[in-house]
DNA sequence: TATGCTTTAGACCATATGGTCTAGACCTGA
DNA sequence: TCAGGTCTAGACCATATGGTCTAAAGCATA
């Protein structure tokens, strides 16, 4: 297949809410390229409208910082059609705003004092199953995506280094039950043994993870990740 | 500043588990660039020692796809100094894997098969801030990361048959309060309401969750996302 | 106005939970 | 062999928790 043929089919919707930069835009990618601009849409709902007319490939949607709602308008058309590829474009390179926009599905972002040759590169690239992403751009969506894992990170597990470690074998797998939010009985049948060693274990639990019912026990057991799939699977 | 001159500068780490690798590796930048290869290492231990001893710009951590731990090898160098760029070196290109890297802090993302060029050019770009993550990997990453969360916005709300969603509003305030691990008492003199009170709710809380105890109605709290539905209410 | 829901709160009782102590059996490394 | 940790399990006691019932006050709405 020709690199003409691909440009060709390319099918571009472009949201702006300022009608004059929406008509540059098309204009512009009219007269720079060979894509064909299926339409033109100030605001979410057109947007949507056209999304389910055309089915474009490409949608370039504005995001503006103030009114931010261009995230959510991002989600509804990926709920159309994920497929459809979503490029951000916007005046600011705020790394949470490239981050929340990556996020929900935007699979390009550029902004608009980059040159016009950018724009029509980028589309292409993005039609193409590739993202685009400035390398300054890039920089900052990934300092702030490792920075929220950094937090996470940081608030559960490697804070005081684990309680969690001080447990004992048994210890753990008796945790492990309770945050089932099995009885003490429970557990003692599950494990063979009588009440009272539960009671036993559970209070050298609460003795090392500093804490003093089972209910917190059982948060600190999932906060600091007794393992992180069990936190989904917990029964109930 | 001369470009030669930044080049000069850039202290490299080469990491690989493979004695013969690693080798390889170093001889190649020592060949085709200016970069100062200031050590080699065949595991995490020694890898530590030499990032503390020589404080590299840039270190090239082998990950191995069966043998994890270049990931946390990543996590440990990142938590001496979080100004050394990482760079992960792999043959695999496993969306998760390179998502894990990226996640602990690397900054770049290479293939073993990937020209040696690449691999130069790779360090000059990271050791200027710049993230090195090639077309095909970025995109593997974005689905990834895209789709990561998806998954969680789908699976907490979906579900409409949320027994949460019959709690009354006060319900809510006092499961959210259990939530973190705090006694009848306690939620009596927050509120501002008897312990009998918050006796009661707590029992129809009970009893539309359809559980038997505050642990597991907790833990069906925090399966289901009591505290994001609040968000989703705030917002609405 | 009447009805129903929410929030408040009490009584009464049974049981689960938590605190503390002691102690035997078992295993392991010094 | 001995010390120390773990796992087991009992006793005893205080209190927190949970189950059930009743009921008043406030508020919305049909």
């Amino acid at each position: 297949m020709r690199r003409v043929d691909i440009r060709a089919n390319i099918k571009v919707l472009v949201v702006d809410d300022n009608y004059d930069h929406a008509n540059g835009i098309s204009e512009l990618i009219k007269i720079e390229s060979d894509f064909e601009v299926v339409g033109t849409a100030v605001n979410a709902n057109i947007a949507l409208n056209l999304v389910k007319k055309h089915r474009p490939d490409v949608v370039l949607m504005d995001i503006n910082m103030p009114d931010v709602d261009g995230i959510s308008a991002i989600q509804e058309i990926k709920s159309i059609n994920d497929k459809i590829r979503v490029i951000a474009v916007t005046g600011y390179d705020d790394p949470d705003l490239i981050f929340r926009a990556m996020k929900v599905g935007a699979r390009g972002y550029i902004l608009k004092t980059m040159a016009s040759s950018q724009l029509i590169y980028a589309i292409e690239e993005v039609a193409n199953g590739k993202i685009y992403l400035p390398a300054i751009l890039a920089a900052k969506f990934f300092d702030h995506f490792q920075k929220s894992f950094k937090e996470d990170t940081e608030c559960r597990c490697d804070d005081d280094e684990n309680l969690l470690s001080y447990l004992t074998s048994r210890e753990e797998e008796v945790l492990e039950l309770l945050t089932h939010g099995i009885t003490y009985k429970g557990v003692a049948n599950k494990l063979f043994i009588s009440e009272t060693t539960v009671k036993t274990h559970v209070n050298n639990i609460f003795q090392k993870l500093q804490v003093n019912d089972r209910t917190q026990a059982v948060l600190y057991a999932i906060n600091h990740g007794i393992s992180k799939r069990k936190k989904l699977k917990a029964a109930v």
